[in-house]
DNA sequence: CTAGGGCTTCCCCTTGCTGGAAGGTCAAGC
DNA sequence: GCTTGACCTTCCAGCAAGGGGAAGCCCTAG
């Protein structure tokens, strides 16, 4: 299989997968033409990567959760392990974003959002502080 | 004000306002020594900066929201149309990061993660389709 | 035999900084 | 006067995770 085939494959662009193979997560075969010549667990392999990037997980996650694929002698609390602290990481990033999302909603509500200049959104980027005080006041 | 002044007050790191300088955020004057100096209006700036980052926007959009902030004139209509499409992009995150979570939370309970390698979560990454199929099995 | 599509490498671009090296400046202490 | 240490300066490199595009092979069909 050329890089296209197992791009149509994998779903994944030519360009990632040769970058996949530059980082030293594939290693397809090259034939006589200079061309990369993938195997079916190349395709395979690639698949799984993904996959796993479809989750969120880092390059450096995918890289340890395809070892641990490829060794069959794991133990599954090593596989979960690293999920686990994914699923971590994801729910910092909801609750981060979640408290964005609040403020903001806050301000684009208070703001008339019509040609005057008054704007309550400027004016809170602009002053102190996000503190206890303004929270109870803008509560 | 040298930058270390104003950087503690911002909190933003020094070379953060640097890079800030560099992009053309702020535009501090220069002593005859060469050192930064900057006025109580690049102070205030820089504050603002570090609320519009806190909230997630981006330095594009920081520097639109600033460039409103300076403008007298401008109509709050515009300030509310960027801070909305913000907000609709963060709620597009946190959706998927949701949906990442649900699938991962459902792998990682299925996972008995002990010293057996048998593990549902390396399984379905190599397996082939999250479909329907699979949503109504697991469901 | 030429056109096209696919493949190769190479290097720069992105976002938003962060770290470090090499060196100038300034105030304090001896 | 000299040193020490904390500041400050510039520039260069790099992170994640690729994307864009140039210049140049290769291969097949018409």
């Amino acid at each position: 299989m050329n890089i296209g085939d197992v791009a149509a494959l994998s779903g994944l662009p030519a360009k990632t997968i040769r970058y996949y193979e530059d980082i030293g997560l594939v290693k397809p075969l090259r034939s006589a033409n200079g061309y990369r010549t993938f195997r079916e667990s190349d395709a395979h392999k690639l698949a799984f990567l993904g996959r796993s990037r479809a989750l969120g997980f880092s390059i450096e996650d995918c890289r340890n959760l395809l070892a641990l694929y490829e060794d069959e002698e794991r133990a599954s609390a090593e596989v979960k392990e690293i999920a686990e602290q994914h699923l971590e990481r994801i729910d910092e990033k909801i609750a981060e974003l979640k408290e964005m999302r609040a403020t903001l909603a806050h301000l684009v509500d208070a703001c008339a959002g019509d040609h005057r200049p008054d704007c309550p959104i400027l004016a809170d980027l602009a002053t102190k502080q996000h503190d206890e005080e303004q929270l109870k006041r803008t509560a």
